[in-house]
DNA sequence: ACGATAATGATAATTCATTATCACATAAAC
DNA sequence: GTTTATGTGATAATGAATTATCATTATCGT
């Protein structure tokens, strides 16, 4: 991936553009906007790239594949709403986890994911037993 | 598995002796000690059925095949120690998470997960660097 | 514009966890 | 103890995400 190309362009606007990680398929539909026609095999060969030269990170989620969001955020956290089952970046963070691990355990970092509905389908919810 | 078999038996106390949630390989091993011989085959039947029944449930972590444990147990989170790569319960927990998600959004539950070295990894460390 | 070669698109191959298959073993009912 | 059907073990098959292949296209230094 030394060239510039429009795959290639098309494929980091959408990272950039989008305010969440997105998954492999997502970073697909959004980079066909700008470059149609691109295929999957484009979208994965790019992501390794971008990943070995720090551009974007890999977020992961409990159960879930692997998503992708640019690299110049700080430390933050991720709400995955179980409607619409899109991921949002959350700012905020409880902070210090140290207290909650047993005697003995060092605790060098944490993840936290939120599950609910996000403001979107909060508005117009499904029926609630979905 | 409507019969009561050595295999059966050795991996249900594999999962309830172990005070951690257990990879299916993991319940192999243990169970493996009570029942030798057993292949990964009769691991995730028994696994299956047990989730069925609702006498174990599933915990998924970040990145990680699913683990399995016991269901009696409260809400909880993880302490996945980086250098032995085991997964231990947290039985504290930092409280309602409302509080961190953006206007609009309803947050329904949460999972955290701890990340460092349990006490066991902690007293005898390897090289850092690693 | 030309040429060298890297990137793409289509798809086959790979990987790895999980599930299905089937001959054999073994609970449990009699 | 026999019978019968379920569970097991070994392994093939499956499913899904990711990676490799290769002919073709397109970038970029000249």
């Amino acid at each position: 991936m030394e060239r510039i190309t429009k795959q290639g362009t098309a494929i980091l606007n959408a990272i950039k553009a989008a305010e969440r990680p997105l998954l492999a398929q997502e970073i697909l539909d959004a980079a066909t906007a700008e470059a149609p026609g691109m295929g999957i095999a484009t979208v994965y060969r790019n992501i390794k790239s971008l990943l070995e030269h720090g551009l974007i990170g890999t977020v992961y989620l409990p159960g879930e594949n692997p998503r992708y969001e640019s690299s110049h955020h700080h430390h933050h956290h991720h709400f995955h709403c179980t409607v619409c089952d899109k991921v949002y970046d959350i700012h905020d963070c409880p902070g210090n986890m140290q207290q909650l691990a047993p005697d003995g355990f060092q605790v060098n970092s944490h993840e936290l994911t939120l599950y609910g509905s996000c403001s979107s389908c909060s508005l117009s919810p499904p029926p609630p037993s979905a």
